[in-house]
DNA sequence: CAGAGGATCCTCT
DNA sequence: GAGGATCCTCTGA
């Protein structure tokens, strides 16, 4: 088992939020929910700008009830119901009053893999996490995990870095299901490991 | 307070 | 590849 470091709170902060998910992607998702430990590693990302971009729920820098912890300090989560089905998997970047976040779209289990079977109740490992909705589920994720700190010791959710990081290709693309986002659905925002078996879609 | 629509997933064809 | 599930959030009156 390798050693996973915490991300300190600086990670999310002070820097672009595409930097950022470029950065996220090869670190670790920790959770400690329903009475399970689950690890993941994060294998594709999307970004999100509240300021610039139509696919945001925050655009154009739109404080409501849902929107508002993406306009808090960065290194937290905004977790929300899409589809009246799904939970989705966000961290929230950038100083407090600036609306920005990452999409988790896709990892790959690391530890805890029966507890994600059980909780997705699907055997095949390649199901298990390669989808937003997906991730969430069975990383057990839901909207009464939203306004997480993600950086605390012993937090329910932490992202980590492993000590021995390997390295990985990064491959880019349009961002998925944003369509109705205009212009802003043809951005270069969706990163993801090259040649990853866990990725939602090529 | 009604209506519309969505950062998805699963099933069936 | 198409369509349905399902419900919360936001808008406009």
């Amino acid at each position: 088992m390798k050693d996973i470091k915490i991300l300190p709170k600086e990670f999310f902060l002070k820097r672009n939020v595409i930097e950022i998910a470029k950065d996220l992607l090869g670190k670790i998702v920790v959770t400690q929910l329903d009475g399970g430990y689950t690890s993941a590693r994060i294998v594709e990302t999307e970004a999100y700008d509240g300021a610039t971009d139509k696919a945001c729920h925050a655009f154009p820098n739109k404080l409501t009830r849902r929107t508002e912890v993406m306009f808090k300090e960065g290194g937290r989560s905004y977790v929300y119901l899409c589809y009246g089905i799904h939970h989705l998997f966000n961290i929230v970047t950038h100083e407090e009053g600036s609306a920005k976040a990452v999409l988790i779209r896709a990892v790959e289990p690391v530890k805890g893999i029966e507890l994600m079977k059980a909780r997705r109740k699907v055997e095949n490992l390649r199901q298990l996490t390669n989808g937003p909705g997906k991730v969430a589920q069975a990383l057990g994720i839901s909207t009464l995990y939203n306004d997480e700190t993600l950086y605390e010791e012993n937090g329910l959710i932490y992202i980590g870095s492993e000590i021995d990081n390997v390295n990985f290709e990064i491959n880019i693309s349009t961002r998925i299901g944003v369509d109705y986002a205009e212009e802003d659905a043809m951005l270069p925002w969706r990163f993801y490991i090259k040649d990853n078996p866990y990725i939602s879609k090529k």
